[in-house]
DNA sequence: TTTCGATAGGTAGCTAGACGACATGTAGGC
DNA sequence: GCCTACATGTCGTCTAGCTACCTATCGAAA
């Protein structure tokens, strides 16, 4: 699945993964691809400017670390993230009732 | 909402408020609005040109015609957009139960 | 030793689609 | 005459995701 059909909520997924514990980027792919059983795979070209674009809204702060000889940017949820992550799911809830409604919910809501 | 929040579903949405009877542009812009309990409220500059590009993608098929002085087209589903729909509501229940799956579907979900 | 896959982070240019602002016109009520 | 509802449309802008590309480390395999 493309990120595309995500467009709007990708943003309050990647808030969601790191809301549980802080993550880097390849780890916040990974957690998306598995807690999607594999449905959600992002190009590098969507995950890294969305990160950097969270950060400069405010709602992740990073550090840079080394693990294994490798340099890591480990992302954490800030205080006006954590914020911005219920108005999103919020916002999400709306919206899937919304479109559930006009196209059918489909099984089991 | 605006209809950024429904990015890549408001096709599937157009689809199917038409599948049920054909509409003009302002009745599919009322359909929306009062199927989605007024959450729905498309600017002409998102509904028009959807409908357009709906169309040139054979998707639906539209006739001029002139009702209490004013003129309309009307839009019907093609036997295209039709398998377009059923395609599209595939999607959608694909995205909505991996973004739930995310980010909590929230009551009973 | 070189090559390859997994890990790790990133940019540049492109594109689709939704937006606000604007333009045009009819009909009916005040 | 003016306002609101009805009705259709365009234009330029902006957001955000995409493809393609680049750099680098590490361990295992060839």
């Amino acid at each position: 699945m493309k990120a595309d059909a995500l467009r709007g909520h990708l943003d309050a997924l990647i808030l969601a993964v790191v809301e549980d514990e802080p993550l880097h980027g390849y780890g916040i792919s990974e957690a998306l691809h598995s807690r999607s059983e594999g449905a959600i795979d992002l190009p590098t070209g969507t995950l890294y400017p969305a990160l950097r674009r969270l950060e400069r809204l405010g709602y992740l702060r990073s550090s840079w670390s080394t693990v294994g000889g490798r340099k890591r940017r480990t992302y954490q949820l800030t205080r006006s993230g954590r914020a911005e992550l219920a108005a999103r799911q919020h916002d999400w809830h709306q919206t899937s009732s919304v479109i559930g409604a006009i196209l059918g919910t489909g099984p089991a809501g």
